[in-house]
DNA sequence: AAAAAATAATAGTAATACTTTTAATATAAA
DNA sequence: TTTATATTAAAAGTATTACTATTATTTTTT
């Protein structure tokens, strides 16, 4: 199973990348050093120029992989929703209750991920920050609508689709699937910000249960509300 | 009354700004010409060099009421989140059942607001337009623990904290009334980020009635459900 | 061994995000 | 009304950023 899953890569839209960093040392660096010097110093004080000192590279070779940082950022959240993706598959695999399983996918959202020997030079944890605090950066932008049919978002907006099934497959009448779980993986994410930043935004004291809790709660009692309480 | 309101001002936290922009016709061109810049080209292209061209000013003049754009930024949000604090407490007057007032908050943050004559240099229609699009990233930087401990983000505490206190009046013992609303208000901001850009992460087809109708049904069944469905 | 691709080293440019200095103008207090 | 004070305008300067370009060197592939 283990050598199986060696296997495994996480696809990203091509278009993001100059090069596919996948496809050479450097590039696995770059993807490396970016997710701590991100998370160390924040999207707007990281540069290429840094980047490349802390490699003992070029900031030209940096640009051969990624057009801008914009496009890097946009890499790593790609990527970080694709392992997402797999980790919902691979943990609903299985399992037949619809209920049960959309339990297990909001679990898989907010359950922090511990490091994933699969992927050696993403550390899985430092990135789920990253989303935290610099994902939605990659979409709040003038250039979203060209972005978003050039398919840069399309791995987040394949986990929306996935969990939006599930939730159809609870409820069938329920209108709002996609707003629901847009909501909630959304929200997943700002809640964890407040609690680390921002408390007085929020009532749990610490990310962990009470936040799944919370959320799950929230996925089952309006997915199976459907027109009541208007 | 209308001569009454007209006493009316939106404080905001004084450590935002250097000087303060409505003390004077330039700082009041200064806000009234940035809304509508930021909202044409996107807080990322938008620079005091050319807010201070297009108001035939210079840039160290610009830079005596705020220090960076960053604050300037903060001082919009901030604004706007004391006008809705505003608008909330004139709509939910005199209104005693608690259902009704929670109902009527969620329109006032759902609804987009139609220009407010009472503060003519602020376009609020084109300000909820930059709140959509480029509040989050007021917070999301890595100055947030001090900028929250010096209170450049009490007005939009202060909403959060009134609704929430409108929850608990429906249910006084629900346990997670400001999870609640933050994930209402920033859900409702994105929902409106999505319909107009990322139509796949939402079912809703335009800004509207439906919007106020999903975010109504949340904030009622989640307060009503305390502890069932876990 | 030759050709192609990738990387390193170096330099350069336009724009950004400011700061500083000085002069002109308006306003408010004595 | 004068004087002091604050405000704005004009001009210039600096460090950093976000790139682009050129050439040389090394590595990989054919």
């Amino acid at each position: 199973m283990q050598d199986l899953l060696k296997q495994i890569q996480i696809r990203v839209n091509e278009k993001i990348y100059l090069k596919d960093p996948e496809t050479s040392e450097l590039g696995k660096r770059i993807i490396q050093e970016s997710i701590r010097m991100i998370d160390e110093i924040g999207l707007e004080s990281f540069t290429f120029r840094k980047l490349s000192e802390k490699l003992g590279t070029t900031e030209s070779s940096v640009y051969r992989y990624f057009e801008n940082k914009h496009k890097l950022l946009i890499y790593l959240t790609s990527w970080y929703w694709g392992w997402q993706e797999y980790r919902l598959v691979f943990n609903t695999a299985n399992i037949s209750v619809p209920e049960e399983r959309l339990r297990i996918a909001i679990r898989v959202l907010t359950e922090t991920a511990s490091y994933d020997d699969l992927f050696p030079h993403i550390n899985t944890q430092i990135l789920n920050k990253i989303v935290i605090c610099e994902s939605s950066k990659a979409y709040l932008t003038k250039e979203v609508d060209q972005e978003k049919k050039m398919g840069f978002f399309a791995g987040y907006d394949r986990l929306c689709e996935r969990i939006s099934e599930m939730v159809l497959k609870v409820n069938p009448l329920y209108k709002n699937p996609h707003t629901l779980v847009s909501t909630i993986i959304e929200g997943i994410q700002r809640q964890k910000y407040f609690i680390a930043h921002m408390p007085s935004f929020t009532d749990i004291l610490k990310d962990g249960e009470e936040l799944t809790l919370f959320f799950t709660r929230m996925a089952l009692i309006m997915t199976k509300s459907n027109g009541k309480n208007e």
